[in-house]
RNA sequence: GGGCGCUUAGCUCAGCGGCAGAGCACUCCCCUUACACGGGAGGUGUCACAGGUUCAAAUCCUGUAGCGCCCACCA
């Protein structure tokens, strides 16, 4: 009969059950269906490298709670998993590694076999993300797993790139970019970290040509680019070098004659000597005065490993760092040196390699994002108005900003890389031609070629002219001793796209010379893709493809796109959520997402963001270990506020003794790899994303007590199910008529109607963190800790028992069903163990339940049980408990005085109880009520007794009559303070006017209500005097 | 330098015009047959600071300070 539960909810053994009851039964795979509105979310794929992080439970957990409820909404619900491939870090990892364990680097291995060990590497990590993912409840559609290097994201992307280098979207160019010397890559802005160093700021000197006395002096913070330097500058208004500029001095390493420039957004006449020198191949700023004064030149000094190349003369072949030394040294020599201070610089570290980034010209591609002369969008102001149009809206909203300021600037977006994983860009280049005749030529040789014009015919690739004969495009220049001047080296090039794989054309293009690019795209060109790539974008692309439209992808593309909601976190809006809007519009001619929430951020126990550089992340899995995969979402899902981030102090717990050892933020700092606990004096690893295990030391798993909450809330409806088990007895399901229920019953409904229609309301507006505090006030602190309370007379009395037993199981049918997107396991659970005891229930009618908690019907209940009437008499009736168990409290009332309590009380609060003579029975049952030890004996008194049980205390005659006399009469002092303000608010003609009713209302019941109180206190305060 | 947040109880955070809140921690009482991952009661606050608007400000406005994040930049 009825099921016996243990005691305490034990989630591991749920979890594991249920994510295979649910796999088994196929839940979470979702179909195209026309019958049901679909609602969709793609998860921001994680990186195949590492595991995943506290970030990720939150993002994660949270999507996953917007598709439980939508599920059980009755949409069509597809959460659509995958991973990315993550292009440096991926490969940086591995090249470590390899480094390591077999002391070979990538040029070692080959670009083949290097990949293959990525890929190696991947299917290991991938699985391992995955399986966490699953080990968090995400109900996501396992079967439609995506990589960002899948063959059909392979497909997405290279039709993209085809169709934007054939609609002039995707040019190449040389750009300044971040150079890795060390992985041999350019790295983005935001792959770099920039440290303060310490450096130093010299000063030198140059001798003006033809002007054996006249020198001008200059500082820089990198001697040895001067090697590159192509100009010196100063402010066009320093009237200390107006009569300099137009002359030229010579670079005395090199040689070359340089000119003296003005440029006003280089030079500062306050710093330094207000002259600087000009390298534009090596300086960000410099590269931008280049751009305003084209006629001097850009000189390359440096090998992509760092070294100095042929430019740098007979410095060629030194390591930078020598190459400065020795460039000052000469200085020193030729009596040009100045002077050397210390100076802090600020020094870009690229974040894979850890070493100093150089700004370093070279080839890249590029997707232009400007306005455009022809009829063709520009791509930025597309993925903008796509914003300010409101198609796409941010939660919270104030990021539409960062979204928009961002795209505003209309920088064009590089997306080449010097790397070998990831999507080798689909290009054939020629090689450098010197005129216009010889492009002719090679423009008919290619005509020649069977399979590429077939390609050409179809539209499956398309050949680019790149003309830079009237130097149209930035070349690396390099300049002739003895001039100076851009003289522009004419370079030539054919480009063929090709749209898809086609090896008989490839090998055409090989044997005209044609080479295709070595490198990869951006990581993030097909992140990008992501929310139409994994749904089977771009479907049929070959004609015989298009005449059937039938292929299984598309469909899912029609079903499922746009999607409804991206989560994502706030740092990725310009490389991620900008760039979707972006493609989404350009490939499919349609937004790829409704609604973009952005998820707060969880922040270590001093308010710094986690990282693994910083060692300071929690895992997951330590924290679902100790607490329950139900305890962590919750705790998730109730620290995401409206974007308010939260810190989330840990403790290790020692390995040894299990004592909680505090972490200390030097710990972070220091990278502390071992600890000693304080308790049993044992040393243990702290616990945080250390790479491999330490065989000496055991890693300690990391607690925090904000987990506790959800942990103990688990176990409160676990118990409360346990009693209704205990006490289904004899249940039979029927209708419930909300007329014929007594005033608890119909409190709780008003209850479980008004609390349910504010979770929905909240899940609708992403406030996540209402919908924990919702549930969780509602089932413990209106559930369990009054109606359970209340029903446990009933349970008794043959008469009421059924009514009862169908309200609690209706109720807690509810509840489950609330509960199920944020705590699935222990809903499941409880589902479970309520549908052998109750397989009918609800209400107000029951029903057969479903088999499973997670796609059970979300609820909704009549309006009209929401009753503002009843829940002000049963808050009144809670007062008033609440008074008498003080009383008791504070007095230790024996059980025999209690009725003595509605007597002697004043007359007003005994009228109220029996008035609330309903009540009676049900509270006779709230156990506080009724129990009590049997001698009175007088407590230290302290804090306010509420006024109308003052009477009885007074009588009761078991206090300090001085003490309690001296607190009446400050009380009394008090209450006639507040008389006043409340008074004075009321004479207050402008109060009265302008204050909305219910308030003045309010302010006259209060007033009323302390006119009570004081008469009541000064009664008491009399009586205690024997007056 | 530009932008965006934050500052409320010992800790972590809600509240965002109308009698200062929650969880944890703390004090006292209670092993009352759902739950000690529990029950009952209690204490705890110049709502960062300074001005202003308002009958009324933790809440709105202005400024100041501290903290955090993003973007630019620092020869």
């Amino acid at each position: 009969m009825a099921t016996e539960l243990p005691k305490a909810y034990d989630p591991k053994a749920a979890q594991e059950k249920w994510l295979t009851f649910w796999e088994q039964k196929g839940y979470f795979h979702s179909t195209p269906d026309a019958t049901k509105k679909p609602f969709t979310i793609v998860i921001p794929p994680p990186n195949v490298t590492g595991a995943l992080h506290m970030g990720h439970a939150l993002n994660n957990t949270l999507q996953d709670v917007l598709i439980r409820w939508k599920r059980m909404q009755g949409f069509n619900a597809l959460w659509m998993p995958g991973t990315d491939h993550a292009g440096i870090a991926t490969q940086s990892v591995v090249e470590r590694l390899v480094l390591q364990q077999e002391k070979k680097n990538r040029h070692d291995l080959g670009r083949d076999e290097l990949v293959r060990r990525i890929w190696e590497w991947k299917d290991k990590y991938e699985a391992r993300i995955l399986g966490q993912l699953r080990e968090i409840g995400a109900s996501a559609d396992w079967k439609r797993t995506r990589f960002t290097l899948d063959p059909v994201c392979a497909r997405a992307v290279r039709e993209t790139f085809f169709r934007m280098f054939r609609d002039g979207y995707i040019y190449r160019g040389k750009r300044l970019v971040n150079w890795d010397t060390h992985l041999q890559t350019s790295v983005a802005d935001d792959e770099t970290d920039t440290v303060d160093t310490k450096g130093g700021f010299w000063t030198f000197k140059y001798q003006v040509d033809g002007e054996a006395d006249t020198f001008i002096s200059f500082s820089t913070t990198r001697p040895e680019t001067m090697l590159g330097d192509s100009a010196l500058c100063v402010h066009p208004s320093d009237e200390r070098y107006k009569h300099l500029v137009g002359k030229t001095v010579t670079q005395p390493h090199t040689g070359r004659k340089i000119p003296i420039i003005a440029d006003g957004q280089l030079a500062d006449p306050k710093l330094g000597t207000g002259c600087v020198k000009v390298t534009p191949a090596h300086d960000p700023n410099d590269y931008a005065c280049w751009q305003r004064h084209p006629e001097i030149a850009v000189i390359n000094i440096l090998n992509p490993d760092g070294t100095i190349n042929e430019n740098g003369g007979e410095y060629k072949g030194l390591d930078r760092a020598k190459a400065r030394d020795a460039v000052t040294e000469k200085m020193k020599e030729l009596g040009l040196y100045i002077d050397r201070a210390d100076r802090d610089i600020p020094l870009k570290i690229s974040d894979r390699s850890k070493t100093p980034i150089e700004p370093y010209l070279s080839d890249q591609w590029f997707v232009k994002m400007a306005d455009r002369d022809d009829a063709k969008p520009g791509l930025a102001q597309m993925t903008m108005d796509a914003v300010t149009s409101g198609k796409v809206k941010f939660f919270p909203e104030r990021y539409a900003r960062s979204y928009l300021d961002w795209l505003g600037e209309k920088r064009d977006w590089c997306i080449s890389r010097q790397l070998w994983w990831g999507h080798r860009i689909p290009v054939w280049q020629s090689k450098p031609m010197r005129d216009k005749d010889t492009v002719a030529i090679a423009e008919r040789r290619l005509t020649q070629c069977s399979a590429l014009s077939n390609a050409v015919a179809n539209e499956r690739a398309f050949i680019k002219l790149e003309i830079n004969t009237e130097g149209a495009e930035p070349t690396l220049l390099k300049s002739d001793a003895g001039a100076f001047g851009a003289v522009a080296t004419a370079t030539n090039y054919i480009y063929v796209c090709l749209a898809e794989p086609n090896p008989t054309a490839e090998q055409e293009l090989s044997g005209l010379g044609y080479q295709q690019s070595e490198d990869v795209l951006d990581t993030w060109f097909s992140s990008a893709l992501w929310p139409h790539s994994t749904l089977g974008w771009p479907g049929p692309t070959l004609p015989e493809e298009r005449a059937e439209r039938t292929a299984p992808d598309w469909d899912a593309m029609r079903a499922y796109y746009p999607t409804s909601t991206l989560v994502t976190s706030r740092d990725i809006i310009t490389l991620w959520v900008a760039r979707m809007v972006l493609t989404g519009l350009y490939n499919v001619g349609d937004i790829p997402f409704h609604q973009v929430y952005i998820t707060p951020k969880v922040l270590d126990g001093f308010g710094e963001t986690m990282s693994k550089s910083k060692g300071n992340g929690v895992d997951p899995l330590d924290i679902i270990d100790l607490y329950g995969t139900d305890a962590m979402r919750y705790g998730m899902v109730k620290l995401a506020t409206e974007t308010q981030d939260s810190k989330l102090p840990v403790a290790n717990i020692c390995p040894h003794c299990k004592k909680d050892v505090a972490v200390k933020q030097e710990h972070m700092y220091m990278r502390t790899k071992k600890l000693t606990c304080p308790e049993c004096k044992k040393e243990f690893r702290p616990g945080g994303p250390w790479p491999t295990e330490d065989p000496d030391r055991p890693t300690a798993k990391q607690g925090s007590d904000r987990f506790e909450e959800g942990r103990n809330f688990a176990n409160k409806m676990w118990n409360a199910t346990r009693f209704l088990l205990m006490n289904l007895e004899g249940y039979t399901p029927g209708p419930v008529k909300l007329e014929e229920l007594p005033t608890e019953d119909k409190w709780l409904l008003s209850r479980l109607a008004t609390t349910t229609k504010a979770v929905t309301a909240a899940l609708e507006g992403y406030k996540f963190s209402d919908v924990a505090r919702l549930v969780y006030d509602f089932v413990w602190s209106e559930f369990c800790d009054w109606y359970i309370e209340m029903s446990k007379g009933r349970l008794k009395d043959a008469a009421a028992r059924p009514q009862a037993q169908r309200v609690l199981a209706g109720v807690l049918d509810g509840i489950l069903r609330l509960v199920q997107p944020v705590m699935p396991f222990v809903s499941e659970s409880l589902w479970e163990a309520l549908r052998d005891a109750a397989p009918e229930r609800g209400l107000p009618t029951p029903a057969r339940a479903e088999e499973a908690a997670c796609i059970a019907k979300w609820p909704s209940y009549p309006e009209a049980w929401i009753s503002a009437d009843v829940e002000a008499r049963f808050a009144r009736m809670q007062e008033l408990v609440r008074g008498v168990r003080e009383v008791r409290n504070r007095y230790q009332v024996d059980d025999k005085t209690k009725l003595d309590v509605a007597v002697k009380c004043s007359t007003d609060v005994a009228a109220e109880f029996n008035a609330l003579a309903a009540f009676i029975g049900p509270l006779a049952s709230i156990s506080n009520l009724t129990a009590g030890p049997a001698v009175p004996k007088p407590k230290p008194s302290g804090g306010v007794v509420r006024p109308e049980f003052e009477a009885y205390v007074a009588l009761a005659g078991h206090i300090d009559e001085a003490a309690e006399a001296k607190r009446l009469e400050k009380q009394i002092a008090d209450k006639k303070k507040s008389l006043e303000g409340t008074k004075a608010k009321l004479a207050n003609e402008k109060f009265v006017s302008s204050a909305p009713a219910e308030v003045v209302q309010a302010q006259r019941d209060l007033l009323a209500d302390i006119e009570k109180q004081i008469a009541s206190l000064e009664e008491n305060l009399k009586e205690l005097k024997g007056e």
